[in-house]
DNA sequence: TAGAATCGCCAC
DNA sequence: AAACGTGGCGATTCTA
């Protein structure tokens, strides 16, 4: 495709340019840098493309203040700009330039939303292309070299990929207004900015504190390993040189179940799952579930973290993916941050530097208030009301007993019955995790039902709903499309708890994302900046002199951020000013 | 031998 | 078989 471009050399050329640019509604927007990390590398080309000719602005030549006019048009909500993957641009916008990337439509974020959870779909600029414009382009230039002279074939390059933006808009912003997706769409591209922000900071984390409790780790695991060797070993067959027996591999599972088999210890298999219950008869399980969780934490939370450790900020910038699951959740990975063990040793490795404070704060039982305002349950939102304890309420209201007179063990089956049923948990499942008998379980089921019967009825008309529609959808309209064959139960049966779970846990995202945009927003111009996103938690770290301030701003967005989708029941904000990312 | 599949477990 | 939802990721084992 040939796009008409001009290669801008001269600034007195940008007042005329800004001028075109600022006269339109939509302009498509890309850069090109020198590498993929923006601590690390340039930002080289900026092109900003109008319906007639893209702009190819080589950065190198320029200072920011001369390419202010064309910065103040990036900054403004209006034109609105296109982008793929914003994200990245809005990172190396704000390193290199200092300037935030607003109003934008991300046609990344556009494709995730239109495919509403189809995994087959890719969402690169290439595939979007073909599946939208039915173009074939060919991104063999996107990895060349952007930091020397440019060839012409680059430049013709840069100026396509922010030409075809604008086409691509059209076509996707229709189709997601077809879909009335366009509100989770708004919702996710103001995100935008505030996530490539939290990225572009990172979080700080105490080498010195890691590395000692890697090592505390490593020699606890391989005491557990030397005594599981000498117990297991004693019924094994192969003996080595010396012989002594042949070590098995503890992270083999199917090492694992032959050697208990051999002292005697018949297994289906090694999963926690099934071990934990033979855990009182035989102190080997326990050592091996010991083993285990050392052994897994020290693979995936060791050494290797440290190896993400930027070597320009000498902080952890991990990746988050802004729609990563199709309910809307953010993931996060390299380093996972978001599955860091919740235990003080491992969190108090993440610490607010010299001077500054950490404010932790998260959303109290957020998910089951969203169940409370979805299903209208008038015992649940008064229970919400209340103030009082959630679990000790549901037990109280289930029991037909006062609040005061609810024993612990009470509590917890309450407990168990809220948490699982917002996962579409049943009767088995429950029994399992509270441990009472199948029949207990129903009945407790049952009385919940009784006590909460707007839940009862909004679950089942979830799950059937899923079934029938093929879809399930949140308060933003956020949407997930299902396949189903008809005639598997099974499949049928996991469809139904999805159908319970998805409206919930994508509301929750719909709420976090929407308050992650207005806390980013208040927090512009003062010295704080979220680092952290965990689901319905932030973290946000700041100047230790404003740190009330700050976790007074964190708790009113992110309340703000809920009231725009729950207008039915309260919503609290626990949040701590800490050194640490601890919930002291 | 590289990549896929599986098991297992961390988070919310 | 599966058994409450969503992911990421590491180690082992399978497969071409």
């Amino acid at each position: 495709m040939d796009t008409n471009y001009e290669l801008i050399t001269a600034a007195d050329k940008f007042p005329r340019i800004a001028a075109e640019l600022r006269a339109q509604p939509v302009i498509g927007l890309d850069t090109e840098t020198t590498g993929l990390d923006p601590h690390t590398s340039r930002l080289r080309l900026l092109q900003l493309a109008t319906p007639q000719t893209s702009y190819v602005i080589d950065c190198f030549r320029f200072s920011p203040e001369q390419l202010s006019p064309l910065l103040e048009i990036i900054t403004a909500a209006q034109p609105v700009k296109v982008a793929h993957n914003a994200k990245f641009d809005a990172k190396f916008l704000m390193k290199h330039l200092g300037i935030r990337l607003n109003g934008i439509f991300d046609t990344y974020l556009a494709s995730l939303l239109i495919s509403a959870g189809n995994e087959n779909h890719r969402h690169g600029l290439a595939p979007v292309a073909s599946r939208y414009l039915d173009l074939q382009l060919d991104k063999e230039q996107q990895l060349s070299n952007w930091s020397g002279e440019l060839s012409r074939h680059q430049l013709d390059y840069a100026a396509r990929d922010a030409g075809i933006l604008l086409p691509l808009r059209d076509k996707m912003a229709a189709r997601l207004d077809g879909m009335d997706l366009l509100v989770t769409a708004g919702l996710e591209f103001e995100c935008v900015p505030a996530i490539a922000a939290m990225e572009l900071a990172g979080v700080h984390l105490d080498v010195a504190r890691w590395r000692d409790l890697v090592r505390q780790m490593t020699v606890a695991r391989d005491a557990v390993a030397d005594e599981l060797q000498e117990v297991l070993g004693a019924g094994a067959a192969q003996m080595n040189l010396f012989g002594a027996p042949e070590p098995i591999n503890l992270d083999s599972p199917a090492q694992v179940k032959e050697a208990l088999a051999r002292i005697g210890i018949e297994v289906e298999d090694t999963r926690e799952w099934t071990l934990s219950k033979l855990v009182d008869g035989h102190p080997v399980i326990a050592r091996l579930l010991e083993h285990r969780g050392l052994s897994k934490n020290l693979s995936s939370f060791g050494e290797n973290i440290l190896e993400f450790i930027n070597p320009a900020t000498g902080r952890l910038h991990a990746d988050f993916r802004q729609i990563g699951t199709p309910t809307g959740r953010i993931t996060t990975s390299s380093p996972s941050l978001q599955q860091i063990p919740h235990t003080p040793e491992y969190r108090s490795c993440f610490r607010a530097p010299q001077g500054r404070k950490l404010i932790v704060a998260d959303y109290s039982q957020i998910e089951m208030r969203i169940l409370a305002d979805m299903a209208r349950d008038e015992a649940l939102l008064t229970a919400f009301h209340s103030g009082a304890d959630l679990h000790r309420s549901t037990a109280s209201q289930m029991l037909g007993i006062p609040l005061a007179d609810i024993s612990p063990s009470q509590r917890e089956s309450a407990k168990g019955l809220n948490y699982g049923l917002v996962y579409g948990m049943g009767a088995e499942g429950l029994a399992g995790r509270i441990g009472v008998s199948l029949k207990e379980a129903e009945m407790l089921i049952e009385r919940y039902f009784k006590a909460y019967s707007g839940v009862a009825h909004w679950l089942r008309e979830a799950g059937e709903s899923a079934v029938r529609e093929r879809e399930a959808r949140t308060a933003s309209g956020r949407l997930w499309r299902f396949s189903l064959d008809p005639g598997d139960r099974t499949q049928q049966a996991a469809l139904r708890r999805v159908g319970k779970n998805a409206p919930i846990q994508g509301t929750s995202s719909d709420i976090f994302k929407r308050a992650m945009r207005l806390l980013d927003d208040t927090l512009l111009g003062l010295d704080a900046q979220i680092v952290n996103s965990i689901h319905d938690e932030l973290v946000v770290e700041c100047n230790s002199a404003i740190a009330e301030e700050i976790r007074e701003i964190v708790r009113f967005e992110m309340v703000a951020g809920a009231k725009e989708f729950l207008p039915r029941v309260p919503v609290e904000v626990e949040a701590v000013i800490s050194d640490a990312w601890l919930k002291k």
